[in-house]
DNA sequence: TTAGATGCAAATCTTTTGCAGTGCG
DNA sequence: CGCACTGCAAAAGATTTGCATCTAA
């Protein structure tokens, strides 16, 4: 389920990101690029805690707070994605096509799905009455198949 | 779009009350009985704060801690729903069919979404590869009608 | 040059926990 | 009567904020 991200992806991703705080008006501060080419780079979903564990060792002073404007500010202009977590550290990742998620509720591993059809049939419902879709976030909670194995062997 | 409640729909929630409760092997207090009330009877989202507040009319010693634990065990018995709400309190509803909800980025409204295809639709994903959905929810993010009619009109 | 960024520490907000006392079944 | 439940206060996370200092453009 965890994505392996293609080298040239990567590569692809990090040569737009000047342009990219260019059009959100963010200065490329060495803080910014190193927290973009981190998520970039992964195919997890890491926590800003664990980002700003890795990205210490290249900037030993870069501090949590930091990090945290630095992702609020990515996600609000569209760079990254933020998938915030119930009662748990946000997670966030660089991938910004339509996917949307799933969460094992026994290990608590975060699965990428593709539902690209679901976008076009939701915009059309008539139960929204005039709601205006930005964004659609849809988290699919259960057991990945690993862990449904193991509840299956453990079972009373 | 939020929802009115039938008088008739509140009184069979909570005539199913107690029988919940007997399945889910919890015990019926004042407590647990004025928490579900409030939220069979209404249509809106309340927090667990508001919900608090709204309880203790009638049992002023009721404790937020209380409140917290209850909604818990509602949830996770499946007597009520939660919804996580990204960096703010969660909000939870009495309604246990499946339904989604939308979320208005200006003034915080929570709505209802009746998807009932969805479900059917995600089960037979191939890109599940293995996970088994336990619960699907889908959080429409945008404008309401109303605050997309004040934004057309403020805008510079 | 200067608006915007950073780092630190302290504050805030939501939720959880420990524990003694209480009450439902 | 016993175990589950409650209330209180204190703790635990996650995230934000104030402010002095820096730095990218």
């Amino acid at each position: 389920m965890s994505a392996m991200i293609h080298p040239d992806e990567i590569q692809l991703r990090l040569a737009r990101f000047p342009q990219l705080c260019r059009q959100a008006r963010l200065k490329v501060t060495p803080q910014r690029s190193a927290v973009y080419a981190m998520l970039a780079a992964t195919g997890s979903h890491p926590t800003p805690e664990s980002i700003h564990l890795a990205v210490r060792e290249e900037l030993p002073n870069l501090s949590l707070a930091t990090v945290y404007k630095i992702l609020d500010q990515f996600a609000a202009h569209g760079l990254v994605h933020k998938i915030p977590n119930p009662n748990q550290a946000a997670r966030y990742d660089a991938r910004m096509d339509n996917h949307h998620h799933t969460v094992c509720g026994a290990c608590g591993r975060i699965g990428d799905v593709l539902l690209e059809p679901l976008h076009r049939d939701l915009e059309r419902l008539p139960a929204l009455e005039g709601f205006q879709i930005s964004r659609v976030d849809v988290v699919l909670r259960g057991l990945c198949a690993e862990c449904a194995a193991t509840d299956r062997r453990t079972a009373s």
